[in-house]
RNA sequence: GGCCCCAUCGUCUAGUGGUUAGGACACCAGGUUUUCAUCCUGGCAACCGGAGUUCGACUCUCCGUGGGGUCACCA
């Protein structure tokens, strides 16, 4: 059987993590059988479609990687793959369910159906619409909305997350197929979509586990054999207490590209909410994850998505990332006082902090220093365990001849500690109190990469400029 | 309220009848070190409760409890 998969949402917002891990899942099936992966936009419902939404969509899977074998803008033999380009053939099924006496119009008013319901809830029963079937519907003139009919029974069928679900016939019950506005509704569409496009597998999120009878016992009316059908458990937000949403504070994935996030390390952090391959391996390539991902191995119950793992995710992918990669994704993260050097010194203090980078957006914080002067600023060196017990006279005496000290250097790292490591013995000091100084005087912060590093970086000119500036 | 799903450290999770209940994040302490970070070592910390099955239950069953979902002319 050929792997088949789908991601269909809505054009309703930015889209969030939660969602993005049900894409993430249906790539990783379709990628590791060599399968199809098809993106289709499901805006059928026009009061909620958000402007810019679908390019949001599509911008969101392109820089997470999550590329699409049919979908817009590429198409495929079963184009186009808007929904609302698709309405004929939503028509052309209802007609026919029309036509064979299994879908009428519904003749009530909204506000009769709110009776009903209300009347129902009161009695504290489920409300179903079938106890109210019109003996004699009105013939279906396309103003009205259009119920499919559907027998009541029980269902049973094998998900391939949860096994064996079953739900009885309460679960079942006539909905509608064609608003009135014209529009058909999700659950009859993307079931005629879902079987055109010869879908194999359906992913969806835990509330739609309820709804399955209902598509199941539609396939069945269209003469057609379900998808395989498997529930994800739910991603929630940091507080558990609901799954993750715009309303429950979700950013959208792409404001992790913009505070730097690699997608590697999001489609890793994504991944593991709900999945583990039974080892202890925490970091996965891409790769990895399509090798090694599994249906079978993912998780009932909902997690927490957690910011700070998928920030040490992130650290280790950089980590992971040679010199010049890093380089090219960082570009757009610069300090603006960065913008009048060239890339070879820009290259030499990415080098510098790699490894103390969690995210892009906090490279200028942790470089600022390398780009522009320092302002001299006696307080911080009242912020460090070792400066602060150092006065006012001998700071200028350690400064002095650490000064005298360097003018001789070749600025080779090498030359560097050699030089001050001789000074601190000849001052008797500690070299966390000369390398203290020297550092905070070089850089106007008590946080920095290693000195002689940064002492090479800046080079000879800034940082005896930099020291005489202290004194 | 009916129905459904779920339940191991604060968090992500391993575990499929016999384990000192393992790993990772976070946190704490120590080490390396010129600061920060990385790295290394150690620590804290969990089987929701009650019955039952069994020689033996975190693992199986039942009943509770708790959490989540659903019951739309939204998806």
């Amino acid at each position: 059987m050929t792997v088949r998969t789908r991601f269909a949402p809505s054009p309703t917002g930015a889209l969030h993590s939660g969602v993005v891990r049900t894409a993430l899942f249906s790539w990783l099936l379709a990628k590791q059988n060599g399968g199809q992966f098809l993106l289709r936009i499901e805006d059928t419902d026009q009061k909620r479609e958000v402007a810019g939404g679908t390019e949001n969509i599509k911008e969101s899977l392109r820089w997470l990687g999550l590329d699409w074998d049919e979908g817009p803008d590429i198409g495929g033999p079963y184009a186009p793959y808007i929904q609302s380009q698709r309405l004929d053939i939503y028509k052309k099924y209802a007609q026919e369910l029309v036509d064979k006496g299994l879908a009428y119009a519904d003749p009530y008013s909204t506000e009769e159906l709110q009776a009903l319901r209300e009347k129902a809830q009161a009695e504290k029963r489920p409300f179903l619409y079938r106890d109210h079937r019109p003996e004699n519907p009105p013939a279906w003139d396309g103003s009205q909305a259009l119920r499919i009919k559907l027998e009541p029974k029980a269902w049973s069928w094998q998900d391939a997350v949860m096994g064996e679900v079953k739900l009885g016939p309460e679960m079942i019950d006539d909905y509608i197929i064609i608003k009135a506005d014209g529009f058909p509704t999700y659950n009859f569409c993307h079931i005629i979509d879902d079987h055109i496009m010869q879908i194999s597998h359906v992913m969806r999120s835990q509330e739609f586990i309820s709804s399955v009878p209902k598509f199941l016992a539609t396939h069945e009316l269209l003469g057609w054999e379900s998808p395989i059908n498997a529930i994800l458990p739910q991603v929630m937000d940091e507080t558990g207490k609901r799954k993750l949403s715009k309303r429950s504070g979700a950013k959208a994935v792409l404001e992790y590209r913009d505070m730097g996030i690699l997608p590697s390390a999001m489609l890793n952090f994504l991944a593991r909410i709900g999945w583990n391959d039974g080892t202890e391996q925490e970091i996965y390539t891409v790769d990895e994850l399509i090798a090694k991902f599994d249906l079978h191995r993912v998780q009932k119950s909902g997690g927490i998505f957690d910011e700070q793992q998928l920030l040490w995710l992130n650290g280790h992918h950089i980590r992971r990332l040679s010199l010049d990669e890093l380089f090219t994704k960082v570009a757009s993260f610069w300090p603006a006082s960065a913008a009048n050097y060239d890339d070879a010194y820009k290259k030499s203090v990415l080098a510098l902090v790699q490894e103390r980078l969690k995210f892009f957006a906090e490279l200028p914080e942790l470089t600022e220093f390398f780009f522009s002067e320092p302002t001299p600023n006696e307080a911080v060196f009242l912020q460090s365990k070792q400066t602060k017990k150092v006065n006012e006279k001998d700071r200028r005496r350690i400064l002095q001849a650490a000064l005298e000290a360097l003018q001789q250097s070749d600025f080779s790292e090498a030359d560097l500690e050699n030089r001050l490591r001789e000074l601190v013995e000849k001052l008797e000091s500690k070299p966390g109190i000369v390398f203290g100084l020297i550092r905070i005087a070089i850089t106007g912060s008590t946080i920095a990469p290693g000195l002689f590093e940064t002492m090479r970086v800046l080079g000879r000119d800034r940082v005896l400029q930099r020291m005489q500036s202290w004194l």
